[in-house]
DNA sequence: CTGAAAGCGCTTACAG
DNA sequence: CTGAAAGCGCTTACAG
């Protein structure tokens, strides 16, 4: 059996209340009394069980991470960031990976209630969500909307979008092709879109937008592009895995790039950096989103909900690689 | 306040006792009761305290998962596959980026056995961990030996050196040279290079193998190995990063692959396969060692430690693409 | 400077 | 079929 408070206690001879002392560093013991129970603490190799601990205090310093999937490298790299951050400020990290489907994102959020976790920050399209509110649990969104109360931080999806826009334009793109998810979805990401469309607009261009089915093969949807679009000059692509589609299709075509065909991404994380170096892309500051979601987030944990900004927007870099 | 066991059972009109064995479906409980006690729950928007039953029950259902970083793209698909497997299954999972040192791992293990995890997966190098053995923590290491009592789960180390290598022979290359990371480290990764050394001599050819700093950038050290090795005219590089890297070094100095020079990497994750598709690699079965990990752990964590596996290493595909 | 007691929110023998 | 009591391993007023 594993050594409790008490065990520390009996070894040391005092009560567990002034082991308790000890171990949260509160009021006055004398300096013999704290080595005896230090040592004995050693001698059983005894560690304070955390559950009980919280259970009193009624504070985990567990937070949730919902995200669809940690396999895609936005992703991953955005739950590395998150993970290192709540370690550094002492919070441990529940991983939950929805696959984006609403049904596994309110099971987890129930499992996440349950383990009386001190906040949530999530990457949902759905917006139920919301309805846990009234858990008065803190939750923070990443780069999509859930709702009214609830602070979202991303990047700047509008000037992201106007930036890739402009560059295929100033290398002398006539016919710029977007591609985007659902668009049905009301999400930030969208703004991306609504940029390009902006822009392409105010230089007298006529948008053409794409939707790619959600986290699916993209293949058959961008092959058909090349199909129907076949004056296309240039692909912005509102995710760097579709724009690396768009270079695989485009080198089966035999289509150059970036002579007949320019490219540009989005998200410019360094796992797209190592292996695909040569993909120009927007890069979004992903530590910086996840610095910004966390601090929002303990702020709320500290039952401080006064100036919680409801919307954040860090600023994307233009990473120039060689598809433009 | 949130509302406890107390507030269901008052407003049900039975006692706490009752609403623990609806909660558990536990003995007999008459109809009516049990309507009365689930209204009365969704009245006031009832979730039981896991915190409350696991330090009853001395058993949390949390699994720690440690990994060097989730950034890359192989650890994050581990972590993917991981959760979903242990979410299945009923466990939650504590998500803990290591970065390969050795004082965070040992941080992160105490961490973990202070919230009572009922058992750790681990991707490490480190041997310390296994000094926390003694604390009965139900553990099974990924692709790195830990000790002599902990179970390890990975891929065929030996036979993907060996298919790689065959393949590169195969192909009709000379000079072949490998890639690996640090040598001192008793990892099974090490095999990939045994294998590739002892097929080299059986074809009387010489093994000349490359050794990368851990987790940095490679290329200074690539691009050492492009003018140390001009006759290099295959490469087999012990994970898809590193390839990626060498692509890139050899279209630098204009060196076409794969006509004088061929690659081969190994690890095949989905983000390899979307971001560099025409890479020849060896996959490693990520699922597959995921659901053995989690099946070997929890058969530890039932307290069966009889018949666990010390060693179980899964197959790997030779995934060819357009750089051999 | 130190200890006895109550309580965090559950579950489980035990008794009826 | 149901309830009172004890206990999981802690922490914190309160008292001395």
């Amino acid at each position: 059996m594993k050594p409790n408070i008490h065990d520390v206690a009996k070894i040391a001879g005092v009560s567990s209340t002034t082991v308790s002392r000890v171990l949260n560093n509160r009021g006055y013991i004398s300096e013999k009394t704290k080595e005896r129970v230090y040592k004995a603490m050693e001698e059983i190799n005894y560690f304070p069980n955390d559950l009980a601990r919280s259970l009193f205090r009624k504070r985990t310093n567990l937070i949730g991470l919902i995200i669809p999937n940690s396999s895609n490298p936005f992703f991953g790299e955005l739950a590395f960031h998150i993970e290192s951050i709540c370690t550094q400020k002492g919070y441990k990290l529940l991983l939950c990976n929805s696959l984006n489907r609403k049904d596994k994102e309110e099971k987890y959020l129930e499992m996440l209630i349950r383990n009386q976790v001190d906040g949530v920050i999530a990457v949902t399209f759905n917006r139920g969500i919301l309805d846990y509110h009234k858990q008065n649990l803190p939750i923070v969104a990443i780069d999509h909307y859930l709702s009214n109360h609830i602070p979202v931080v991303g990047s700047d999806n509008y000037a992201g979008g106007k930036k890739a826009t402009e560059l295929l334009l100033g290398k002398g793109c006539k016919h710029i092709v977007h591609i985007n998810g659902p668009l049905e979805l009301e999400t930030p990401a969208n703004l991306r879109r609504k940029a390009y469309e902006d822009i392409m607009k105010e230089h007298g261009r006529q948008p053409v937008t794409y939707e790619v089915p959600f986290h699916q093969n993209y293949q058959e949807c961008i092959s058909r592009l090349f199909d129907e679009q076949p004056n296309a000059d240039g692909i912005f692509a509102s995710d760097d895995l579709i724009a690396a589609a768009v270079l695989t299709e485009a080198k089966k075509r035999g289509k150059d790039i970036p002579s007949r065909l320019k490219v540009i991404g989005y998200d410019g994380t360094e796992t797209v950096q190592s292996l695909l170096p040569s993909l120009t892309t927007i890069q979004q500051p992903i530590q910086s989103i996840s610095q910004k979601a966390i601090d929002i987030l303990l702020k709320a944990v500290d039952g401080d909900f006064n100036d919680l900004p409801l919307e954040t927007y860090l600023p994307v870099k233009v990473l120039e690689g060689e598809t433009t």
